[in-house]
DNA sequence: GTCTATAAGAAGATAGAC
DNA sequence: GTCTATCTTCTTATAGAC
């Protein structure tokens, strides 16, 4: 990888562990292999630095929207996809979101980042309630309404269901980021919250006991 | 007040506006109305100030756990009042809890500078994820037991049902922590919510209840 | 307890050789 | 592009008068 890009990579490792104010132009330098002067040649000041990891985490996002709209406007391929669908994968969908955002390295740490950031600059907590928060209500929203319109879930508000369905993800979330050593717990209490969610949002009792003894025959 | 405490009033604002390394023993000094070396008078640095805050901080918690015990461990006085509780009664209890942690100003700045300097100190993230996360989760949790117990909510496992009535309160409470001016959008959300939770966890639908009873029973 | 003056040191950034 | 040497500025903290 080449130098002005290692700079961004240990930056925002830095910046996620410490916040900007206390990781310093020597530190980043160090971990590159290089002395804090020879930083100057590939970006301005600090800041710069700064300014180019936001603005390649808006890069990264701007494809991840596009690609997840190409994948939402078919909605009959996903429709096809969710009429069945059954409460594992109800449990496989709520899992892989949260593994994603826990796992993935660079969503990680950016997300630790603006969480340090976010007070100091109106723009950042923006970027991180809609990254976050608004962008994914929105999506896991349009799946479950998808499922709900198959006739699967009851008919309550579909965006108090998603709310219902991410919040404790959500939640979950920011307990691992924060003490990463429950992370075993945090997965057992996510399932537990979606197979309820599936049993308080199933319209059919006898549906829900059905998938019961499926899942039992199957484990 | 005197100087002492207001120094400590005028460090909580700025560590929570802008961070710890952000803000200058001489920016205290000028919101307290004096010098910056007079401040040397009353804390022996900077971090002396810091460390106080979380001090006094957990002494105003110690104080409200304490309270809080008192009344939880009375039980019948509270399973008393919360036997016949209504729709608009827990709606009040959500939003009740909302507006404290939101509206409460000490509450407030605190949370926010624990947010900002969690990942500093291990020692923070903890106080925060016990304060913001697992002891509402355990009072709220001792609330709905109470009231499930009274037979009015389905005889789910309590725990997961606590966070599914927390877990949207504290998504909530985090976009207005970065986004004040959806304050309104969000206890309107509140509401919606805590009806449509109160219709899913209700036992008064027309629901199979004796395979779940003789379930409950024999746990 | 508050002030002015100032020491001590940290950190960002530049100059100029290689 | 990287280095060493150095400048500049900012910030904490102390000294000592009042």
């Amino acid at each position: 990888m080449d130098t002005k890009h290692r700079i961004l990579e240990e930056a925002l490792t830095l910046f996620s562990e410490k916040g900007y104010a206390n990781v310093y132009v020597a530190d980043i330098a160090e971990r590159v292999g290089i002395k804090a002067p020879s930083l100057y040649k590939h970006y301005k000041n600090k800041q710069a630095i700064f300014d180019a990891i936001i603005e390649e985490m808006n890069r990264r996002f701007m494809e991840q929207a596009s690609s997840l709209k190409i994948n939402g406007a078919d909605a009959s391929i996903d429709a096809e996809i969710y009429k069945h669908i059954s409460e594992d994968q109800l449990v496989a969908l709520g899992r892989d979101l949260f593994l994603y955002f826990i796992h993935d390295d660079y969503t990680r740490r950016f997300r630790k980042m603006l969480t340090i950031e976010q007070f100091h600059d109106k723009k950042l907590a923006d970027v991180y309630m809609k990254q976050y928060v608004d962008d994914v209500l929105s999506y896991q929203g349009m799946l479950l309404g998808l499922i709900a319109s198959q006739g699967i879930l009851k008919t309550e508000n579909v965006e108090i269901m998603t709310l219902h369905f991410y919040a404790p993800i959500y939640m979950l979330l920011t307990i691992c980021d924060r003490e990463p050593e429950r992370e075993a717990e945090a997965l057992k209490t996510l399932e537990a919250h979606i197979r309820q969610f599936n049993r308080l949002y199933s319209r059919d009792e006898k549906i829900v006991q059905d998938n019961k003894k499926k899942l039992w025959r199957d484990r």
